[in-house]
DNA sequence: CTGAAAGCGCTTACAG
DNA sequence: CTGAAAGCGCTTACAG
């Protein structure tokens, strides 16, 4: 059976609670040969503390959620900036002696179950939608502390980190104006007027507005942030916006399928289009063209994001505003002059 | 505070023990209209069960580990094909009730920790050598039903499920072969006499006795499965093999890492050598050329893995042999026929 | 520096 | 169909 306190107090011939104090470290309490001696019955024994005993007793488990948007019936689909996120936030919660419980969230509500089902002592919320976001109540959210990881939610009980959004996309732009262009096409997602994407719109406009460049309405384009939307923007792109010498993409992917796309109608990139993306996966510097793109501190979000995340379990720290994370473009090759003409 | 068991018995005037049945599923034990009572109350309450206290008093955690190694610092590295493996192991557990504690192993010492602290109620290998495998034994892991993915390890207590490696690599050559190639480049890394890369190995070798194609042995080159090692690989091909024409690399990463290296190097693929790799990543769908490859069933491997795992755990049925899932090739652009001459 | 008691929120036999 | 009691393996005040 299974090895207890009580096995190693018997062992030791000490109160389960000395036993209780050397395992966690309150060696203040205990005698130094008594630590000594219970720390050697422990090895010997094979003594492993139960989480869920201790969890049970002390309101407190160590465990800290990654939740995930899942459709029902679906798999979690990890994109490769999440995967990233994901492994460093794992390593940083390990280094502080806690576990992550990754779950699927096929409907916002299941969250308050998510949390209390495991006495979390925290949660982190990764790619969410900023509406569900704001949804999220002191009531459904109860005090255990959570963090949203990219969104611009105006929740302040999800205040959590994010990239510097804004300044990425006006780098972006700006290095296109620098190279001649002026009919640059931005490439993305529906947006409302608040979110990840709004932002990098922002900065889009921000840098054609630097250079005084007229706004022309209809350089938009909406696409999902997958490689096939790309691949068929990119496809349509001679015939829909034939002036068009530059296209910005919120997402690598979407970028690598409007390479793909335009050279599908036969236009090369980056001596007739130019085009930049947003993320810096690795995957950017394997295609052709190498992609030029915004490079996001990822281990910087997954660190800050479990920083914040124990203050706040640990001593009730909330953060008071999002933490902002510094952004740079990687010029590779898939940017160029614009053509004369 | 929490809403308990008990509070649910008071409001509704019954036993915690009817509760529990009602909330359990145990509806033979109880009279139709307490269940429904007991339902409404808690719904209205919003109970939820403490996993711990279940935990603990049950003797079944409802956790599935999921453990991948991790050097003591590092981050998880989540290779593509692991990061889809782990999106459909958490949904298969979730539709069946079951959570995903996501756990980073630095050293394979800390299995027996990591299975015991939480109690978990069976564990997922995921990206272990197989020699750490082979070291596993019944005192490390106790009675909890543990299953390696993509081992060749002989150890009982690990019996998995994996692809037909052999099958896949045979596939791969042979269409080489036939596309009239002979002098053929195994790249991978370094391998024992038993694993996946050994698998892939003699599936290659059974391809070219297929064809009776004498085997040269120093057709072979041992890189790390990385892009860079890779490009390295296909930079000092021409050096290092000049007759080669082909190149079966064991994964997709590594074999786009060659292209670009042969490309480097001013050797056209697949005009003057063909190259294939093995995993059929998404990446090799958007690289130029697109990669030919071997197909893995993803999905398939994370729904037996997890088949297998939860019937080792509810019924004790431990699979005599390993899950073997089928391989198909994809054919795209990075072979062509032998240049002549 | 050390310990006895109560309790965390459940489930498991055992009765009736 | 329903319940009272014991116990899962810990920690938390409280004493001494």
């Amino acid at each position: 059976m299974r090895v207890t306190l009580k096995d190693i107090a018997n062992a030791a011939g000490v109160s389960m609670m000395t036993v209780s104090n050397v395992v966690n470290g309150n060696h203040a309490r205990v005698s130094a040969e008594t630590v000594d001696r219970v720390q050697r019955i422990v090895a010997e024994l094979g003594y492993v503390p139960s989480a869920s005993a201790r969890s049970l007793a002390a309101r407190t488990s160590r465990l800290v959620g990654l939740l995930v948007p899942a459709a029902d019936e679906d798999s979690l689909t990890l994109s490769p900036h999440n995967t990233a996120i994901l492994g460093q936030i794992e390593r940083e919660l390990r280094k502080r002696g806690y576990h992550l419980l990754l779950r699927g969230i096929a409907d916002p509500a299941e969250v308050p179950e998510a949390l209390r089902s495991w006495s979390l002592d925290g949660a982190i919320l990764l790619g969410f939608l900023d509406e569900e976001i704001d949804r999220l109540s002191r009531g459904a959210l109860g005090r255990v502390p959570v963090l949203a990881i990219d969104s611009y939610s105006g929740n302040p009980l999800t205040t959590g980190v994010r990239s510097d959004d804004f300044t990425g996309a006006r780098l972006a732009t700006t290095h296109l104006i620098a190279l001649g262009h002026r009919a640059i096409l931005f490439a993305g997602p529906a947006f409302t007027d608040v979110g990840v994407v709004h932002e990098r719109f922002r900065g889009f406009r921000a840098a054609l507005a630097d250079a005084a460049i007229e706004w022309d309405e209809s350089l938009v384009e909406t696409a999902n942030t997958t490689h096939e939307d790309g691949v068929a923007l990119g496809a349509r792109l001679p015939g829909s916006h034939p002036h068009a010498t530059a296209v910005f993409a919120t997402a690598d992917i979407l970028a690598i399928g409007v390479m793909e796309g335009l050279a599908r109608a036969g236009v090369p990139v980056p001596a007739a289009v130019s085009v930049v993306g947003f993320d810096d996966l690795d995957l950017s510097a394997y295609v052709t063209p190498k992609l030029t793109t915004v490079a996001q501190d990822l281990a910087g979000k997954a660190a800050n994001a479990v920083d914040l995340l124990l203050a706040a379990v640990r001593h009730g720290k909330r953060p008071s505003a999002a933490v902002t994370l510094d952004v740079r473009l990687v010029e590779r090759e898939s940017t160029a002059r614009v053509p004369a003409g």
